[in-house]
DNA sequence: CATTTTTTCTATAATTCTATAGAATTATCA
DNA sequence: TGATAATTCTATAGAATTATAGAAAAAATG
């Protein structure tokens, strides 16, 4: 076998699991017959197995292929030299982002690893849990460095921003116009600020103002 | 048919529904099959024909107890006459709440109900709108006394709540330890005022202190 | 160009699943 | 109790699906 001839066989597999993403995303992973994926990918059923041993081969590279990068950037978010508010930042906007460029990938990852069997589902478990750990890291720095409160739950906030991250990305997958750089904005200036209205440098505030 | 004969009927078919609720929630719509739903049930396969006439019709009114109440709560939440804080607090504790009650037909509802067919996804649709825009009132009405600044988009605000109980929703699901109370505290504690310190009343404050 | 290797196709075995029909059982009620 | 109605069961038709084997086609190589 070839140099080019491999990756030109890596290249065709890209393809398979980029079109599994797409039927896996839409139909879900029992919803999704091989012969969509192969459709898809304008195949025959029977030639997708020269990609996959099984199907759910397929949507265990799916899932990976999907939660990979996304874990590999927030290690480099994580130990980069910028304050607080901008890791923040930058973790949401890769988090986002990815819903946009992994071709569905992520959300297949977030909808249905679960269908994976034990051993598969370990190594994507590690990720997850290295991502939510290294956030959780972050926030302990704000915490420490005196940006956050020190009463926040770390845990909680990592979790938090995850669940809300993921909520957008189901919405971002099904509506391809969805402005991201405003999405972002105002994500990170809930987690910091809230909704809450901060009464600051106003001169000749009064108590009286909250009931006006 | 007498009545009570007719009430054993709706009985068997609520159960039916949370069995329903609990295969599909686990396996989902496709990987759950007729004979899972009736096993958990106690009954045979078929016999589960006599309580729907399809599987689809199943998961339809699993969907429909999922998400029914959970509209229905925030019916009663929205015209109340609570302040702001506290009907966001409602809003959240019901939210949350639902997950542990309906016996993860919400979860069910939020995962598989695109694979029911249009017409039976237009009445959840309008029911699911429903909610999120009686949300976003509520938000507005945060803005219109003062208590929210008014440059925040009420539209995200209430989506973003959504995902961001959602994401804990599926958590709640899987661990049926996780403590809902600190749970709700902490969701509505970051709605409303971020993770970022507020300093108020500290005397002294530079601006170096920032970068300490 | 002829040969070898890679890729795709066709056909199919084996299994599973939904939905239905009709028999059997169980419960209700007069 | 005996008749009627409700509930569950068994058996199965019919459709769909995964995975495999071997033939066919396309591409690479010397």
């Amino acid at each position: 076998m070839s140099i080019s001839t491999e990756r030109r066989y890596e290249n065709q597999r890209q393809v398979a699991i980029r079109s599994a993403a797409s039927v896996f995303a839409e139909k879900g992973f029992h919803g999704a017959s091989t012969r969509d994926i192969a459709e898809r990918m304008g195949i025959k059923q029977g030639s997708l197995y020269y990609y996959f041993k099984s199907k759910e081969e397929a949507l265990g590279e799916v899932c990976l292929f999907g939660i990979e990068e996304y874990v590999e950037r927030m290690k480099t978010i994580a130990v980069s030299e910028q304050p607080f508010e901008a890791k923040l930042m930058a973790t949401i906007t890769s988090h986002l982002s990815s819903y946009r460029e992994r071709n569905e990938a992520l959300k297949v990852h977030n909808d249905e690893r679960l269908y994976l069997p034990e051993d598969k589902r370990e190594k994507l478990k590690e990720l997850g849990s290295g991502y939510r750990q290294q956030l959780e890291k972050i926030f302990e720095e704000g915490v420490k460095v005196g940006v956050l409160r020190d009463s926040i739950d770390c845990h909680f906030a990592a979790q938090t921003m995850i669940g809300l991250c993921n909520g957008w990305g189901d919405l971002i997958v099904r509506d391809p116009y969805l402005d991201l750089f405003d999405l972002i904005q105002k994500c990170t200036d809930l987690v910091l600020h809230g909704f809450v209205e901060r009464r600051k440098k106003q001169r000749n505030e009064t108590v009286m103002e909250k009931t006006r």
